[in-house]
DNA sequence: AAATAGTGTAACATATATTTTACACTATTC
DNA sequence: GAATAGTGTAAAATATATGTTACACTATTT
């Protein structure tokens, strides 16, 4: 479950302690989400972006041939 | 949790049981997602997504007003 | 009026996401 | 070299998504 968490966040100059507080998710969760280790859910997948600035395309999007 | 799932399954011509088919998902799930009762997995909006040939955004991007 | 297609939904079981708590590891700083 | 910040991750508990089975309802067709 690849993604651009990550690089969004560090765009946006958070660590992943302040990512968490931001959006009420636990840290632990985002480390997953950003690893690729997760499924995430879409109301967490719209939290990150409502925070990060960015839209379900730009971080979430795979498209079909790499899925 | 609204969406634009039926719209995008009405246009491709397919009933619930044939999308339901060709995502692997069940009947009842898509149901329930198409009456936003749902919160789906980032799979589940991604299988929906190839099958309908749209984007994460066409499909469940929600403003964060409307949230 | 029976038969069928399409859909909504409820109950229960199961899988899995998410949280909580906790620890390890690597820098960096004092 | 202790202290701290940032991150990865593991185990257990909990919440919730998803599947399974089943039934109800409407509209359409025969």
């Amino acid at each position: 479950m690849k993604n651009n968490v990550k690089l969004a966040r560090l765009q946006m100059n958070l660590t992943q302690q302040q990512l968490a507080e931001k959006t009420g998710i636990t840290r632990q969760t985002i480390s997953l989400i950003e690893k690729g280790k997760y499924n995430p859910s879409l109301k967490l997948c719209l939290d990150i972006c409502y925070v990060v600035n960015k839209s379900l395309n730009e971080l979430f999007w795979i498209d079909k041939e790499d899925y």
